[in-house]
DNA sequence: CTGTTAGCGCTTTCAG
DNA sequence: CTGAAAGCGCTAACAG
């Protein structure tokens, strides 16, 4: 069907290296050049990128694999990450391992079979096993959002234990004292544990008991929010204030207070993860932390690139960024009687 | 690095053609399968899909080419266009067009070059061009959501039209009778044209005037659904209801009635396209065109292997999937009265 | 600067 | 059923 370098060479007269020397940008005669430019235009001549993998065994392309497509965050994040890797020439395989840690492994196989020059993962499970093909092919991998337990590859983050300290501090000068959380599980996931971490620092800071019927630990999913939520509204001396620890928990947590009728801040107050235009949408504006979506793809693309430039290996790396607030007016202040009263 | 074929051979002593074949499912001796499986399973032994492709002149491979990654609306289908390739064994290479038609262009010469099997694409610009390097190159091509002015292509899409023309049907049942619209412009996205015309349909029908100032037209954008639904409110004599001619500009319509303190459905009635979980979110629960998008997904699939399958050309087809109404609370009643008066 | 040759890893004739 | 040989489209030495 399409023209091969072969038909090129028909044309001109060429041989093929000088024609492989001019798509490569090699120094070749003006007169030659304009002869295979001419033949180019004329056959619609495309590099066969298949081809020229095989025999340079690099093949411009990344492979990314995140828990899932579905999820906004993820959306956000492949386009910053796409439209970094574009500049670069490089194309992008995106997997979408369905929440799923079989799909995901599965996932990893197949871009090594396809032969993509590097791997950024946004991971599912919280072990690394599911990568070890990967790293006896050689062939580099960044994490992105979630490290794993071992921590032996490359990770671009932010700091999650802090950015729920701070959170939760807020709460804290708002007068809040009976502050619950709802998170993913430290089986479940990395970023989960790091944020229950920070609360427990925060609450234990300030002297403050940690109610068990407070904590809600489970998926990272709407369902498990909405479900958490109204269990947390639901108790007898339900919490004042509820930290969600992720975008997919702040949306069921969402949901949640609508179908109850419970209203925000006036009822409980909220601070949730990961603006995506959550904030704007839903009454009252949450507070919420934000993290640098945009600098954390770029960072990984970077990173990932620059391991595929050079082929020596580097101790791991951990690139652990700022999150920032954005406020709302979806926490109340606490007056100090309630306070004391509810304290007690 | 990884082993190949011939390491295989130097194991069993096999000739290069026997492995070949095992690997694809041919018939070979019990024996020689047990030696060739073993070697398999020492040397770790992955198939290189590059090398494969090469040769097969078929990468087992589709692109697909989406208007924005960020859209959750894309998300969706991409997760159903996932799951529905995997199960064949196909891999997903995802472009992100970025709302901008010379990076879709851009993205189909890319897929080309890496010499897909086919191409799904939710495409950005309404004319089909950037499409003929893929037909000159014989590969096929399934356009979703959004058809093109030519209509040359198979197509996987909605009764626009009628979608739009029922849900005006409905909000003319609880006798609105000064009905907005705000849709994107023919010139930006073949949905918005047609959605466009359902309205003016169902309009006519009722023998109501169209009023200029209720009819906005412009980008399929959050922002813009936000500036015009402010525009529709500070009008002298606003609407009493819209509608929201697609998930972005639902989104943003929801954003400007929160920031301006309007209430629904008491001060405005609203009825939006593609409830992706928004109407769970927002309060009252918005009326929504739902749109089968996995159907949609899966069909474009479908139609797509069943091209790659086998190559010859058929007239290109459009598939029409019936749309559904998700119900809410987003619409009031308008009685009698205040209807004649406004109808006035 | 240009051409010749070899070969990337695999599948595919075609004999045997 | 198995093996030898050719070749997919391209790049990478190496001579010239």
């Amino acid at each position: 069907m399409s023209a091969t370098i072969r038909d090129i060479k028909e044309k001109t007269g060429l041989s093929l290296s000088t024609i492989s020397k001019y798509l490569n940008g090699r120094n070749v005669l003006p007169e030659n050049q304009a002869r295979i430019e001419a033949a180019i235009q004329e056959l619609h001549y495309e590099v066969n990128e298949i081809a020229r993998g095989l025999v340079t065994n690099r093949t411009r392309t990344v492979g990314v694999v995140v828990y899932s497509v579905e999820s906004l965050f993820n959306g956000t994040l492949l386009h910053h990450i796409g439209n970094a890797l574009r500049e670069e020439r490089y194309g992008i395989f995106i997997c979408d391992s369905c929440n799923d840690e079989k799909i995901e492994a599965e996932n990893i196989r197949f871009l090594l079979k396809k032969k993509v020059d590097g791997i950024i993962v946004v991971p599912v499970s919280r072990k690394q096993d599911f990568l070890n093909p990967a790293r006896d092919a050689d062939v580099p991998v960044v994490l992105l959002d979630r490290s794993l337990s071992e921590g032996a590859f490359d990770c671009v983050r932010i700091d999650n234990r802090k950015a729920a300290f701070e959170a939760v501090k807020i709460l804290l000068n708002h007068n809040h004292r009976k502050i619950a959380i709802i998170c993913s599980d430290s089986e479940h996931e990395y970023t989960g544990y790091e944020r229950y971490k920070g609360y427990l620092d925060a609450m234990e800071q300030a002297g403050l008991e940690i109610v068990g019927s407070y904590q809600k630990q489970g998926c990272h999913s709407i369902e498990f929010g909405q479900a958490s939520m109204k269990e947390l509204l639901c108790l007898k001396d339900p919490p004042t204030a509820v930290l969600l620890c992720n975008y997919e928990i702040s949306l069921g947590a969402v949901i949640s207070i609508n179908e109850l009728g419970i209203r925000c801040p006036e009822d409980i107050s909220l601070f949730g993860f990961d603006d995506l235009i959550l904030s704007h949408l839903v009454k009252p504006q949450l507070y919420m932390v934000v993290q640098p979506m945009r600098d954390m793809g770029e960072k990984a693309v970077e990173i990932l690139l620059h391991h595929i430039g050079s082929k020596e290996k580097t101790p791991p790396v951990e690139i652990v960024m700022n999150t920032s607030v954005r406020t709302g007016n979806s926490i109340a202040k606490v007056t100090s009687e309630v306070s004391a009263a509810n304290g007690g």
